[in-house]
DNA sequence: ATGAAAGCGCTAACAG
DNA sequence: CTGTTAGCGCTTTCAT
């Protein structure tokens, strides 16, 4: 089978705690030991089960993944890859819990406890979700992404949600726009409610007062935004600018202004949200937020690390600037608008 | 802390042994005893400890993951929707294994021995790529996706590409298509290379001897799409039709042809392969192959687990089939074509 | 500087 | 049907 401790030390000639030091960077073991043991560590192939590691209190060198939506969260995969670079450089291997959400006795914090993981990225929890506190309370050290919950070892991360709608709305304005709609995101998302809120803040901060028919609550899809966008260009006085929750949500409105035969951008702007890999196919390519998820994830390991390391370490609250990208979907106003 | 066997033993005034026994559904303990300490399991929140379980040799219901390129692959999403139901149903978690494959001394499988994972889930692997056939020789049960290796506890599964390229050659025919042109996927990849023979057996069975001009290698990006179009477009003979290695070339072609002011699909037809998001939201929509990429995900970790539960099993070579899906850019070739 | 021994939480014989 | 015991691979006192 594989190597064991016990093998490097016969090969060795030496016990099996000596071993153990060299592996733990002891500086209690000499020079020439050590190098013989790190020899036929490398000779064997040595590595430590981490089971066993774990096992003795050791680190375990593992961090949870909690998805609420599951695996198959299509913004995962952008964070994974900020994940990933975080997780190497710091030796850690990521779990992905399964969870029996369903299953009424299951437990996300016994779930994390009995796989000893040292820590826990959580993504996809709503305001208020019950789990979350949980995991909270627990005093697993936990990085929420896009939800801004705190503990004693918990902090978050998120992109400047409310910032970027506001400097989307500036951004229209200065284009010449005055009756600005939204299409919102979920309610009770957290993202959802900071992009409505920078909207508000932004049309407040300008002086105008939107027509509450401007705003429509959507959930990011772009079944929403097709209908929100059908609603919006029913009104009596049509907005001459829409910024959506999301960039799905866009593509319908998108969608439903060609269906109704309202050029983009000469009649009707849109902004998105995200910036996916949809948002530069479509025609007229859409102008939307980006936000970088490769650093959302990279600086959600660190940060997370930073909880587990360092036990004392005030909450960490992140928040990561974004970029307009200007694109061919926003315009000046018409004329007669 | 968390409670232990022993906690439970105490409570339920039993051995740990006995405790041991009904959480592993041993036959030879009393009817009452079990209800008891499962009464206790389930009111103090009991979960083993996964490290010491599989320690002593039990299963680590631990699953590993290895991606060698697979993060920024856009399906890659669809395909842990698929791998997430399945492993709640059977009831393993998911381990990431970020691999240090930069460093020299960095070894796949001593890896997943380190982790105690039982089986492994291999996707991105290229043709004739070392680090698979060590996986192979290893023993561990590992299933490739998208690559056609099998072994003593080794087998994969993929999508029916070289037929899916058949049957979209053999409709653009029917269509009326005679110069078809092909804009490969990265040679070297299984899937790449079972797509571009896809091409060359329909075309051979309809007597249609391809220009060898009109076969582009690519490597599936939007980028190698859109170059092999202009080199297509500029031949003499302009084919009327092309398939494409996967829906970002198709859409880079499909670019190609918009900029030359060539009409899609009037002048020319372009079809794609997986059917990612994209698909849908370019203009025309694409016409292209949809893979069923969660059912291609559930159904690899129901193989491997069949794979670890049944050593002897013979190594399963899974073909999944795949549908066209006829959109917009496919139709009739030109008159004068 | 090194080793002997205890023990992490659990399972698997083996006795009773 | 139940309990005792050994031990999985490793780390960590505590002696030496």
């Amino acid at each position: 089978m594989t190597a064991t401790i016990r093998d490097i030390a016969k090969a060795a000639g030496v016990s099996v705690a000596t071993v153990s030091k060299v592996l733990n960077d002891y500086s209690t073991v000499s020079r020439a030991t050590r190098e013989k043991v790190l020899a036929l560590v490398s000779e064997m192939q040595f590595r430590p089960n981490e089971a066993a590691r774990s096992l003795v209190g050791r680190r375990s060198m593992t961090i949870g993944i909690l998805l609420t939506s599951g695996l198959a969260n299509p913004f995962f995969v952008h964070l994974l890859g900020g994940i990933d670079e975080a997780l190497k450089e710091r030796g850690y291997d990521l779990i992905y819990l399964a969870q029996l959400s369903a299953h009424p006795e299951y437990n996300f914090v016994h779930h994390c406890r009995s796989r000893n993981v040292e820590g826990v990225l959580a993504f996809g929890f709503q305001l208020g979700e019950l789990d979350a506190d949980k995991l909270v309370a627990s005093g697993i050290p936990t990085l929420f992404i896009d939800l801004n919950l705190t503990g004693k070892r918990a902090g978050y991360i998120s992109s400047d949600n409310k910032e970027a709608v506001q400097g989307t709305v500036r951004y229209l304005h200065e284009l010449g726009h005055r009756r600005i709609a939204c299409i919102a995101g979920l309610p009770g998302s957290y993202v959802g409610e900071r992009r409505l809120a920078g909207y508000h803040e932004a049309m407040a901060e300008l002086g105008l007062s939107p027509d509450p028919d401007c705003i429509v609550i959507g959930d990011f899809t772009q079944e929403t935004g097709y209908r929100g966008m059908q609603r919006l260009l029913a009104l009596p006085e049509r907005p001459t600018a829409v910024v959506c929750g999301s960039d799905k949500a866009a593509i319908g409105a998108l969608q439903a202004a060609r269906e109704a035969g309202v050029a983009v951008p000469a009649e009707l702007s849109i902004v998105g949200f995200d910036d996916i890999d949809e948002a530069r196919v479509v025609y007229p390519p859409l102008t939307t937020v980006r936000q970088d998820m490769s650093t959302l994830g990279r600086r959600a390991v660190e940060l997370l690390d930073g909880l587990i390391v360092e036990p004392d370490s005030p909450a960490p609250a992140v928040i990561v600037p974004t970029a307009l990208a200007v694109r061919g979907t926003t315009g000046p106003p018409p004329r007669d608008g």
